[in-house]
DNA sequence: AGGTGTCGGCTGCTGGAGCAAATATTGCGC
DNA sequence: GCGCAATATTTGCTCCAGCAGCCGACACCT
C-alpha cells in the first residue's frame, strides 16, 4: 500500500485520495459544529476568539496575537472583535506600557455565553469524532497520528501567550 | 485518558482539545495546498471542480451534482464554473434528454492544467501528511480511523455519479 | 390537452475576509 | 529634542459565497 502503481494516472493517486478523505471528514465535522454555533448566533471565528480569550491567563490577548493564533488576518480580527464588542461579550482595553497594543478582553457575559455553548460542542465532538474512533479502536492511534502531522507541519500556534498559559503541547483549542 | 476529570472546566475538556488538534492540522495542510494552487492562479474550489470533472467517466458532471459533492451551493457552483469557462478549462454542455440540466465538461486545456498542478499537490501531501505518518508508524491506523469517522458522519458524497465512476468506497478525491 | 407541483440553474443583494494603504506609537541614532 | 525606521491597529476597496427569488423544463394526474 501507498506505493503508486505505474499505470495509475496522478488523478487516482492514493495520496490524493487520503487527503480527500481528511478533507471530507473535516468538512463534515466542522459543518455540524458551525450549525450549532449558528443556533447561538455565533460565527465560527467569533467562537474561536472567545474560547481563546477565556483560556488565556487573564482572559485577555493582544489583537495581533489573536491573528497569529487563528487563520484570520489582523484585519479580520479587528472586525470579529468589533462584532463581539457590540454584543457585549468582549471589550477592548489599552495597554499601560505600550500604547500601540490593544487587548481584547472577554467579559463575564462572554464567559456565560461559553458556559452555554461549550457543552453542546463537546457533545458533538463526543458523538461524531470520539465515539466512532473508540468503536473502531483507533482513538489513541488517531491522536498520536494527528500529533505527528501537526508537530511536523505547524510552526507555532501559541503566539502571544509567551509559550505559556495554554495547555502545554496542546495549543489548539478551537473548533473552527 | 478521555475520561474528564471532575475539576476540569469545560474549557479544558480533552475532546475540545482533540478537535482543536484536528482543526489545526487541517488548517496547516490546506493552507499549504491553497498557496500552491494560488501559484497556478487557481482557487481551491476551482481546483476541486476540475479534479472531480477529470475523474468523472466522461469528464462531465451536472451542475447540481457538483454542488452536492462540494461544500458550495448551486449558486456558488454557477460562479465557479463561470470563471473556469472564462479561462477555457471547462465548457458547458446542454443535456439532450433533459433541457433543464447543464453539464460542466472539462476541456483538454483543463486536463493539461491538472497534469501541471497535480504532481506538486501530491508532493505536498506526501511530505506533509504521508511522510510524518509513516515516520511515526501510524499511516494505516490514521486512514482506518479517518474512514471510521467519515463513514459515521458523512451522508453520501458521491451524488450524481450514480454511485459509480469514482473510486469505490473512497468517494472523496479532492484536496480542498 | 391542461393544471399543478417539483426540479435545475441563473441573477440581485448582503455580509464576511483578505490585501494594501493610512494612522498611531515606540525606540534608536544623532 | 528630532527625524526615521519598525511595529500595531484600523480603514477603504474588492472579491467570493450564500440566500432568496426567478424562469424554464419536466412529470404526473385528471
Amino acid at each position: 500500500m501507498y506505493t503508486r502503481r505505474m499505470q495509475d494516472r496522478p488523478l487516482d493517486d492514493e495520496r490524493l485520495t487520503l487527503m480527500g478523505l481528511l478533507a471530507e471528514t473535516w468538512a463534515s465535522l466542522s459543518a455540524r459544529g458551525h450549525a450549532q454555533l449558528a443556533g447561538h448566533g455565533l460565527a465560527p471565528a467569533e467562537f474561536e476568539v472567545c474560547l481563546r480569550l477565556a483560556r488565556s491567563p487573564e482572559g485577555l490577548l493582544r489583537m495581533s496575537d489573536l491573528a497569529a493564533q487563528t487563520t484570520l488576518t489582523s484585519s479580520g480580527i479587528t472586525r470579529v472583535v468589533d462584532r463581539l464588542v457590540e454584543r457585549g461579550w468582549v471589550t477592548r482595553r489599552s495597554c499601560a506600557t505600550d500604547r500601540r497594543t490593544t487587548y481584547a478582553v472577554i467579559t463575564d457575559s462572554g464567559r456565560a455565553l461559553l458556559d452555554q455553548v461549550l457543552p453542546g460542542q463537546i457533545e458533538l465532538v463526543e458523538s461524531w469524532l470520539v465515539e466512532p474512533l473508540r468503536a473502531s479502536g483507533a482513538l489513541s492511534d488517531f491522536e498520536r497520528a494527528l500529533r505527528a502531522v501537526r508537530d511536523h507541519a505547524a510552526p507555532c500556534a501559541t503566539a502571544g501567550s509567551d509559550g505559556a498559559g495554554l495547555v502545554p503541547a496542546q495549543p489548539e483549542p478551537a473548533a473552527r
